[in-house]
DNA sequence: TTGTAGGCGTTATCAG
DNA sequence: CTGATAACGCCTACAA
């Protein structure tokens, strides 16, 4: 497994090296391996996509030729006629966001899988960066999977006119979604706190135009009440560590000794300035954040979160993507995913009065 | 800023909505715009990539039938004429490593900006894997980054005869190269830590083939030499938590009192391990990482490490690789990009003996 | 300055 | 089962 196959070198077997811009070789046609196999090209491009419609003898010339010539077909000319690229387009709000990770990665290995190449955008958390982003990439591929968008629920449904279009971690009417379904982590940590003897919980909730904000709290307010908890929300300023630590204050005055955050970095925020004012985590509060980032368990205590299974989300994303894509799958499909309660050091009895 | 403009409005004024595959509607071409304009296709096509080719009246007549189709060249059918394909390629080692996070992020700024959709897939740290995805993105784009490549130096070579290619973070003969140059980032650390009373200091190694880990080995001995402290060099098993972990009680045999590690990960878990240990940091020992990842501030104490620029490491790697692409620039240039020290809590003066 | 014509590499539709 | 031939959408000589 190494550079031995080079296709140059096979190529000049033909005598003449063709040179491309900036003084690297071109690569094989069609052309070229029907004359060597002895064919036409149109039989050559039938061996190859269309199994079992050319003689035996045929498909393997060519066969042999293709793996003589080190041959794949241009992708660009394969579009032209048929106008599928074999592209997917992932564009996600913020790359650095560590939610996002294991997301790329399933979307990325789900794509492979079927010969797909993933094409990424980032907007930076920006709706009209994420809009330009998405109609950029309309020309480029077969269908755009959205993650968490930041944009209007109308632009989505438009860009769903032209492209196939899925989105990850949010609902958009008559768009296929995938969204993980919160209510059983939630379900977990509650339960969890209250046989810990916590009463009163407070949740820390994310932006607020965040489809996901709401929806967690709306399943903890149902979990509270089950359970027999106090809720109360609190809002942050922005959903990072610095907005976590701003929130110390009001998650004090609240009297809460169970707190949940709208994500990981306000946990983690809120613990290091909780620490800080000497409130021991979790004898005199607990905390549970949402979707165990990496990072997660760095912290001291470790942090209990309610784990998004994201990277199950980015494949399942594609898979039904690619599903849309050959027509084996309705449009208004949505699939939800299981959360599940990371349990670790930062939540547990409570201590202290 | 926001679905107004839908192109299949527009397209509808023609009195011919084009179905495409799958119920999506498709887009106009040069001959739709030139119709309206009442031109040629290849006037169009002048107007739109040879500004001051054509006359300022028909430049407008164009430009007012592209906004009003709203319409975007089609980029398979743009490359197969040309050759120029404007996407990119980017391949990392693993997409889940923090380090490569403002990597992938640089890389996809840098290339937007110059209109270069980027195309990611990673090799999930296995040499095989990566030349196979290289190999596939070869058709695809019109150039390669490699990000921390784990495939041998000749497949590299044998990559960059078909296209142009730029390796980050590791240096191969004869292909353009953006590398962190460790030695400033070193030297601040070694000096602090000779300043704090250090006398002898250990490195925690990464994985035997990394050309990254020798490196920095390398610039350690050179700083520690000039600060006249004593380096003794430790072999991890993998750089990871758990590696960090493993390697604690090596490092605890090894009398050094500051120990400088492959990476964050390394340095986290060993930090973890000692303080379950009983051991203080920074006072009995200090630890320097190296990277800077995501999270490296999670800990306590936050954790002292040097920072690789990686996030400039990608946009420098796709602005040369711009360059490369319209020959402004050579093919045997190589950049080097400076770490510097980040100076947090898990470092400091040695206070026990 | 503009139009005409040919080609880029593939696929699809015909005949044969 | 196979071979011509015409698209696909765009670019680029070349000619007008």
């Amino acid at each position: 497994m190494s550079g031995d196959s080079d296709p140059a070198e096979v190529l000049s077997r033909e005598g003449q090296i063709k040179e491309i811009g900036g003084g690297k070789k071109a690569s094989a046609t069609i052309y070229d391996i029907a004359k060597i196999a002895g064919v036409n090209a149109s039989t050559v491009s039938r061996a190859l996509n269309k199994p079992g419609r050319v003689s035996a003898k045929t498909q393997k010339l060519v066969e042999d030729a293709v793996e003589e010539l080190n041959f794949r077909a241009n992708p660009f000319a394969r579009a032209l006629p048929t106008g599928r690229t074999n592209n997917l387009g992932l564009i996600v709000a913020d790359i650095t966001n560590p939610s996002f990770f294991d997301l790329i990665r399933g979307a990325g290995k789900g794509s492979a899988l079927q010969d797909f190449t993933l094409v990424l955008a980032e907007s930076a958390e920006s709706g009209v960066a994420e809009l330009t982003a998405a109609r950029r990439m309309l020309g480029t591929v077969d269908g755009l999977i959205l993650a968490s968008p930041r944009m209007d629920d109308k632009d989505i449904r438009s860009l769903a006119r032209h492209k196939h279009v899925v989105v990850i971690n949010r609902e958009v009417d008559g768009v296929p979604c995938v969204i993980p379904d919160a209510s059983k982590g939630i379900g977990q940590a509650v339960r969890s706190l209250a046989a810990n003897g916590h009463r009163k919980l407070a949740f820390v909730a994310g932006p607020p135009r965040s489809w996901m904000s709401d929806r967690r709290w709306e399943g903890i307010q149902a979990a509270c009440e089950w359970s027999r908890l106090a809720a109360t929300r609190l809002e942050s300023t922005t959903p990072t560590l610095e907005g976590g630590r701003k929130v110390a204050r009001a998650v004090r005055e609240s009297g809460a000794t169970a707190v949940m955050t709208y994500n990981d970095l306000l946990a983690i925020g809120l613990m290091q300035e909780l620490q800080v004012a000497g409130i021991e985590v979790p004898d005199a509060l607990s905390i549970v954040g949402f979707d165990d980032i990496f990072g997660a368990d760095f912290t001291t205590p470790s942090l209990t979160t309610i784990r998004s299974p994201l990277g199950e989300c980015g494949s399942l994303a594609t898979r039904l993507m690619l599903d849309l894509l050959d027509g084996s799958q309705g449009e208004t499909c949505t699939l939800h995913a299981e959360t599940e309660l990371v349990l670790r050091g930062s939540s547990g009895r409570l201590l202290s009065a």
